[in-house]
DNA sequence: CCACGGACTCAAAGCGCTTTGGGTTGCTGT
DNA sequence: ACAGCAACCCAAAGCGCTTTGAGTCCGTGG
């Protein structure tokens, strides 16, 4: 069933229709009314297809992720802001395209999507330093947000979480209990946020007159398996810390685990403090939080996110938007003093 | 630039200057290489848009994600699987849309996916008892592919995971260290893999004239609070498992950190096997495999329904395709003999 | 020398919508 | 009674591709 049929059983043309169908208000109310029923009961939908060729609208978000082999297994994290963004694409009619390129093809990737017309805009999360992205998506003249910001944040929208405090608070925390052999495992060194939390923390301790200690830092991509073997690492060493900074609860869940195994105890032998993004299967909150944590919802940034960026492309020729989430620390159970020695 | 403007530069008709781009053999060799690299010098790409209304085909797959405030929950097996997945479709030429809906649209988001030709196809994944979105995709006549299966697991194509038998072994495995009292932390009771499982963990109990203890069971969406809790009050109430099976990787890291809370020891105190998806970030093997596990890789699941589903929307008229694949028991350090009283 | 088939190329007809640029009606005010 | 104006509705022109059906040209066999 196509609008030309629908209209022909209408005795209507397809203008009519499609303007009755549309909202428009050139049309007779009692006509729209006969119009949706009859739509209704012919189980008619416009063929997408044929609407974005005749708007030029693609009604299509893209959301383009690297298979570096490595940045995709922050995918928890990537998935969680996906469906919090996907929930105000759906509510606002826009679809997702989601496309995975191999690492290096990014480029390709943005440009097929701008030249083709495949969408009206696109997400860029977890820049790196100077990122090439947003060079290109200018250039390219394609609407973007970014989640995160890099070198410096000014020419272009992005929604970011105020990191460096974040992290200079939850090091404060575990020096005001006492610590100084303080562990930081970090994500990988050449992203963005990974630089602004490693600020945090240099700048905590600097401003103690303390120093970070290099055998107690380690840079990666924030799997499990890495907190456990950097904690792992570091505790069976010299200088063995006493408190460890992780940037993802993954990380320390990890390192729980590696506490564990030395039949140490959490918040008693070792302190860790966290960033939560509060991953909905990771739920850190159950019988009072397990970890001491920063916190800021990824879903919810992914929301807001979407919503800047559909903004965004309905206007695109107003200044860019930036938005500065503050983090709460909520303490847990995961920290304590420093024990004596 | 366009395909005429395109045409016109190369004083060619578009018919001609399309059948270059498209690899048709009636254009001489001299003109297609004369026309591709006018394409190439223009930066020129087809207009996604209008080649999807003159084919009729969207080169579209797509995943509906519902939104029940739990089944998303299980985000990093379903991402692992949409990471699969999409380097497939992406080698193939296909887009990947995802669309989210909140639960009880789902049937709404497929009549409207299938009405307005936005999808050659759809993925469906984690399926219930008589799923209904099997007999409505079967009506839409809308190619699909499931993730699992349900039902008589007739008249649709579908690949899965030998459920039954896998946690029939593992099930065995702790019998034969002499546990008894063993626990059940299952996915959501209504999702058929679930069910499955269930049933191998009770055959397997059965053959040894035992009987599953209803205080030993648990069915929820596969959370690590989930794990924990369900862990935590197990341990403490009366008749206390020696041992665990768990549906999740997730569910386990949960089990383990109730089980380290009362200072007890993972493979001496208590035993714990789970499913294993091998997911990139939680990665189970480093250092030897830390939970002994059933395993299967979710993603190479999604690269495989990615592929059995293009297949599927090439020729839409053949057979249904059924693939069952099984699962491996690897012994990690989690388990060890049922301790004596 | 002519008909014929292969090798190329083209104009034009869609694909199913939206949107432009008019027409009709039927009222109103003068 | 007539211009003027809403209020409706329509035919037709795109949107940028693919594909059909129809040439044109050239070399070959009869």
């Amino acid at each position: 069933m196509n609008l030309k049929e629908l209209a022909a059983t209408l005795n209507l043309s397809q203008t009519t229709v499609s303007r009755a169908l549309n909202g428009y208000p050139e049309v007779r109310e009692e006509t729209r009314v006969r119009v949706l029923a009859a739509a209704k009961a012919a189980h008619y939908a416009p063929n997408s297809r044929a609407r974005r060729l005749a708007t030029g609208r693609a009604m299509t978000i893209g959301h383009v992720i690297p298979l570096t082999g490595r940045a995709e297994m922050v995918n928890p994290i990537f998935a969680d802001f996906l469906i919090g963004a996907g929930e105000v694409y759906a509510a606002e009619g826009y679809d997702l395209l989601l496309s995975m390129v191999t690492d290096g093809d990014t480029d390709k990737a943005f440009r097929q999507l701008a030249a083709n017309g495949s969408v009206d805009g696109v997400m860029v999360q977890a820049p790196q330093d100077n990122d090439p992205r947003i060079a290109l998506l200018k250039e390219l003249d394609l609407p973007f947000l970014v989640h995160g910001r890099t070198g410096d944040a000014k020419g272009y929208s992005w929604l970011d979480i105020a990191n460096i405090r974040a992290f200079r608070r939850a090091t404060d925390f575990l020096l005001d209990l006492g610590h100084t052999r303080i562990a930081l495992i970090n994500g990988q060194a050449n992203f963005d946020f990974a630089q602004r939390r490693l600020r945090g923390f240099t700048d905590a301790l600097t401003a103690r007159g303390l120093s970070p200690l290099p055998h107690l830092m380690a840079h990666d991509a924030m799997t499990e398996s890495f907190g456990y073997l950097s904690a792992a690492e570091m505790l069976d060493g010299p200088d063995p810390p006493t408190a460890f900074l992780a940037s993802s609860v993954i990380i320390a869940i990890g390192i729980r685990r590696a506490v564990a195994d030395r039949g140490l105890r959490l918040g008693r032998d070792i302190s860790v403090i966290c960033h939560d993004d509060e991953l909905s299967y990771l739920n850190n909150d159950v019988g009072g939080p397990a970890f001491t944590a920063t916190r800021s919802s990824i879903r919810a940034a992914g929301r807001r996110c979407a919503e800047l960026l559909i903004d965004l492309i309905r206007d695109p020729d107003q200044p860019p938007k930036q938005e500065l989430w503050d983090v709460d620390l909520t303490v847990g159970q995961s920290t304590g003093p420093c024990p004596a020695r």
